[in-house]
DNA sequence: GCGAGCAGCGTACCT
DNA sequence: ACAGGTACGCTGCTCGCG
């Protein structure tokens, strides 16, 4: 079992590694026509000055030959697609141990140069403990910081774990590590084989490093969790439902002092925390790492493009010609000619009763096999399907995406009717899933300007096929007396009155569609609302709620799904949407409202129920307008913390003069401060606005809300 | 100098 | 750094008024 391949090639095993004769190459084309040439033999001496050649440098070199081709395929990639060497782990076979540290920091941003490390957990399969350093209230083996780091070091050799998993480790915990043991003049070096660790990435060599914040992200992008924010807790709560032991950071330092058992209590949380995360998308890990022919320490540090772009490669590089990375002026002209995407329909805003939901299975991949979408089939002379925007694709031989979607396709099938049989089989689970999500990215991959199999044409005529479809749907429901509430994209809302009717259509719409195509059911509804858009009479797409027949409610676009909303503000949606979905009442529903307000103006909602979260997305002085997020990522960084793109802001807006943006302060700040929540934001900034347009459809005006908030008002006073 | 109206920016959502 | 379609808050500008 191959653990690892690096990027200079060297095989990592469990029991040693070891460096392959391999010789890449590139190809080229001339009048005897197409060639294969050495790259060591092409120009050996600047070439062989490197471990592993360059891509970059062999490209320039090249540029003399006539028609070059595949001289920029990454030499691991190369070895892989040569060798047909992919990823085979036997989950069985592989040791684990996750780790997390803890650092002494009395204020502002945390500092390598001067902040000691105080703790070191760790979890394997059976065994967790926290390593602390003594201080004056608490002694433990672990007398100096050198001595704890060491002591980390020998755990870890002694348990030689094959996968290191930390959480942000990539980032903070491991580099943390290095440059503290520097510091006291040692190296921290918990390689397999005594190799030092890279001086710019980490790399530990022979062992995989799981950081469980990047695949988090990872799987976030590819759909496969839904989470508000990327903290350890939040993570772990969303996942396992239950509470993470937390305790206020900034005070870390003083409870290590204190000797405070509660700071042993939270180090081994996390290291718990990040194995439980680690142990749950195990089987999901192996099975993309499987699908995609991604090797795992590569897999952790990938986008979705890179995995659909690693299977190409593996699946396609024998057999056909690999595209070229595209230049930076092609990747500029293909982002500002973006593709027509999926059409939406306008809905009318309303409350509804009988809803039928059907949807389109797997909408864009089937259009892809079904017409034979690819790079390679691509007709110039309009020979084969053509495409509502007039493109041709040949109908045969079988392009290359369209057989690996039909390979994943069929495969999840297959393991969808083994999973009848066995439901519990968390492999079999795992791998449908990475199957499905896998299938799910080829579409966006094919319009995805620096993809090398980008094709403008295939892109854009997946879609027009789409909408195509969709329309053809909405004509044939409206023929058979099904009114059609809304669509988007694959989906569409009908209003029935016998689900037999429903049934039918669908058997009908079935039977006239070609090839993968197929419509499905997904759910019939009691009732649905849809509201206008903000001060408009026309109806807002992207936003509905739904309340099925087993009391559940589907609610999309609506703020309070949104974490850019203060919780007041979403909770008081949800209930109000759920008042009007399940009772109807008016009534109620305004007097919901009036409580809220009474709350607010009364000052006893807890600041934690008035945070707003929201994303800082470049470096903040690139920024021309300053937002609210913005000011309080400005009141941060003065403070000492760092903030960069990515960083999620928590801020509350307080009662003070300016603008909203010159009241927003971050949540700590706020509280350090004892600064006043602005009520009259958060009511008509934050909760009104959030409810109106709910109980409109209930009848309920403007006016007569606001003459109820102002009375309720007066009451509390 | 001031408020209303609006364009553009920015974020987070839906499929 | 896989796609496009959409809603909406906020800032900061222009404009009309005086």
């Amino acid at each position: 079992m191959i653990l690892e391949i690096d990027d200079n090639l060297v095989i990592y095993r469990k029991d040693g590694y070891y460096k392959p004769e391999f010789s890449p190459y590139f190809l080229y084309k001339d009048d005897q026509g197409p060639i294969k040439k050495i790259w060591k033999e092409f120009k050996p001496k600047q070439l062989q000055k490197r471990e592993a050649p360059d891509t970059k440098a062999i490209k320039s070199l090249i540029l003399d030959v006539p028609e070059p081709y595949e001289y920029d395929i990454p030499l691991k990639k190369r070895y892989q697609i040569d060798t047909r060497t992919a990823p085979h782990y036997i989950k069985d076979e592989l040791t684990y141990l996750a780790f997390d540290i803890e650092v002494y920091n009395e204020g502002g941003a945390v500092d390598a140069r001067k902040d000691p490390i105080i703790a070191i957990s760790y979890a394997t399969k059976d065994k967790a403990d926290v390593l602390m350093l003594s201080n004056g209230n608490r002694q433990t083996p672990y007398k100096s910081e050198k001595q704890l780091i060491k002591a980390f070091m020998d755990i870890v050799l002694t348990y030689d774990p094959d996968i290191l998993v930390g959480y942000n480790s990539f980032m903070f915990d491991l580099p943390y590590l290095q440059k503290r043991a520097k510091k006291h003049g040692i190296v921290f070096n918990i390689a397999r084989w005594g190799l030092d660790m890279g001086k710019k990435k980490v790399k530990i060599p022979g062992r995989i490093h799981v950081d469980m914040y990047k695949i988090v992200r990872l799987f976030k992008r590819l759909g496969v969790i839904e989470v508000k924010d990327y903290t350890l807790k939040t993570v772990y709560e969303t996942l396992f439902g239950e509470d993470k032991f937390s305790i206020t950071k900034n005070e870390i330092w003083k409870m290590w002092q204190d000797g405070d058992k509660d700071l042993w209590e939270y180090s081994l949380s996390d290291a718990l925390a990040t194995k439980a995360l680690f142990e749950h998308f195990f089987d999901l890990i192996i099975e993309l790492s499987h699908t995609s022919r991604t090797f795992m320490q590569e897999l952790v540090s990938s986008t979705p493009g890179q995995l659909v772009e690693n299977l190409l490669l593996y699946e396609g590089g024998p057999e056909f010609l690999i595209p070229a990375l595209p230049s930076r002026e092609e990747v500029e002209y293909r982002e500002s000619n973006p593709i027509k995407g999926a059409y939406v329909k306008l809905p009318e805003p309303g409350i509804y009763e009988n809803i039928a939901v059907l949807d389109f299975r797997s909408l864009y991949p089937s259009i892809i096999i079904t017409y034979n979408i690819d790079y390679y089939t691509y007709n110039k002379e309009g020979k084969g399907y053509i495409s509502p925007l007039g493109h041709a694709f040949l109908d045969h031989p079988q392009g290359l995406i369209p057989r690996i979607l039909e390979g994943l396709i069929d495969e999840r099938d297959a393991i969808k009717k083994k999973l009848k049989e066995d439901p519990d089989n968390k492999q079999l689970q795992a791998r449908a899933q990475a199957l499905k999500v896998l299938a799910n990215s080829f579409y966006g991959y094919m319009g995805y300007p620096r993809s090398r199999y980008y094709l403008r044409e295939a892109a854009e005529s997946v879609t027009a096929w789409g909408r195509k479809h969709i329309m053809e749907v909405i004509e044939e429901a409206e023929k058979w007396g099904f009114k059609v509430l809304y669509t988007d994209t694959d989906s569409v809302f009908l209003i029935y009155e016998k689900k037999e009717d429903i049934l039918r259509f669908l058997e009908y719409i079935n039977k006239k569609l070609p090839g993968k195509m197929r419509l499905d059911l997904e759910n019939f509804y009691i009732r649905g609302l849809f509201v206008t858009k903000k001060g408009e009479e026309a109806g807002a797409k992207k936003k509905y709620a739904l309340l099925a027949e087993d009391g559940s409610v589907k609610i999309r676009g609506f703020e309070l799904v949104r974490r850019d909303w203060s919780p007041i503000a979403r909770e008081t949606q949800r209930k109000v949407l759920d008042i009007i979905l399940k009772e109807g009442s008016k009534e109620k529903a305004i007097s919901y409202i009036q409580e809220v307000v009474k709350r607010l103006r009364r000052g006893e909602v807890k600041p934690e129920e008035l945070v707003i979260t929201s994303q800082i997305t470049k470096s903040l002085d690139k920024y021309d307008v300053i937002s609210p997020e913005v000011m309080a990522a400005k009141r941060l960084r003065q403070k000492g913390e760092k903030v960069k793109p990515g960083t999620l802001i928590r801020y509350i807006i307080a009662a003070q003069d300016g603008k909203t943006s010159d009241k927003a302060w971050p949540y700590e700040l706020f509280k350090s401060h004892n600064l006043q929540y602005d009520a009259e934001y958060y009511i008509h900034h934050q909760v009104l606005p959030a409810v109106m347009k709910l109980i409109q459809e209930l009848g309920v005006s403007e006016a007569e809300l606001t003459e109820n908030i102002k009375q309720s008002s007066l009451d509390s006073f």
